[in-house]
DNA sequence: GTCTATAACCTGATAGAC
DNA sequence: GTCTATCAGGTTATAGAC
């Protein structure tokens, strides 16, 4: 992909986990990178387009991680303490997830857009089922732990802090 | 309170649950009483005013369900299972909870919307502890509760179902 | 209280030159 | 690919009449 493309994504992609969809702006962007609006639409056709195609760059990235978790840790439990921590570093940058983001937004996402982040859900949900039963613990917890993870960033964020966050690593610790 | 005055909180309240401040416009909140954005601004000065009056509407709303809750109800158990409803109710209209929709917007809250919005967490996270404490289990599980349900009726939302509060009503039956 | 009229600004998007 | 120039539409907010 052409070098500039990937700037602009990967900027809009940390704009919006600060500022939500309405904080990311064409011009904003472009100023970014040091080119002007019409020449960002270029790249993606128009917001939507944009939208499209970072949100498979970000899953792709995200899933990427777990990956690399499943191949250097092989306790199911300290995965998901990894998890924890990957939803932690990203706090830090006062940011939260990308998908919980979309999600607070969903009533104008176009269909692409809605699919790709009901697929994040999806797929993590599914990763953290296979963690919970490979430790032999209940399964069904899993959409309470993705959902306890993505209400804790929103909060968290609103106090500037990461303290339910840090209370969710010592739950799963129990579990 | 002015009878106009009331309804336009209320259908802001309603509105910015719905699709979030940026969905909330004064012209349009004007059109949903019959009356125009200049008469919405006398009332309220400015959209900060108007962010400010309605969530500590919504707060009392709130609370006041709470108390109702614990003067029918005495099992502490019992009585979170009646946060959930609550919540879940909520959910139904295609609604999420106003304070985590707002938090996904903390960037742009004005200090005393942003302190009232805390103020709702801090609220709720006291009363979720009481009872958890009250049934004699982990006060501490108050944050990662409450953050679940934020989270789940977030993503909850976007799939149009309500799976996930769901699954948390059930684990609460557990603690 | 509510209105009209309007200001000042920001937004995404397009046409056409280079 | 990037630019300039511009458009059409949206936003909050204000001034002043009724």
């Amino acid at each position: 992909m052409n070098e500039t493309k990937e700037k602009l994504i990967k900027i809009a992609i940390s704009t919006i986990q600060k500022y939500g969809i309405h904080g990311l702006t064409i011009r904003e962007l472009g100023n970014a990178v040091g080119i002007k609006s019409a020449s960002v639409l270029y790249h993606f056709n128009n917001k939507d387009g944009l939208l499209n195609e970072l949100i498979k760059v970000y899953n792709e990235n995200f899933f990427q991680l777990l990956h690399e978790i499943e191949k250097k840790e092989s306790n199911p439990l300290k995965r998901l303490d990894d998890l924890v921590s990957i939803f932690e570093s990203v706090l830090d940058e006062d940011k939260i997830c990308l998908c919980g983001m979309l999600a607070s937004d969903n009533e104008i996402l176009d269909e692409i857009t809605k699919e790709q982040t009901k697929q994040f859900f999806n797929d993590i949900e599914k990763w953290i089922e296979k963690n919970l039963s490979e430790h032999g613990s209940n399964k069904n917890l899993a959409k309470i732990i993705i959902s306890s993870l993505e209400g804790a960033m929103l909060i968290d964020k609103l106090y500037n802090e990461s303290t339910r966050l840090k209370e969710i690593r010592v739950w799963i610790k129990t579990l």
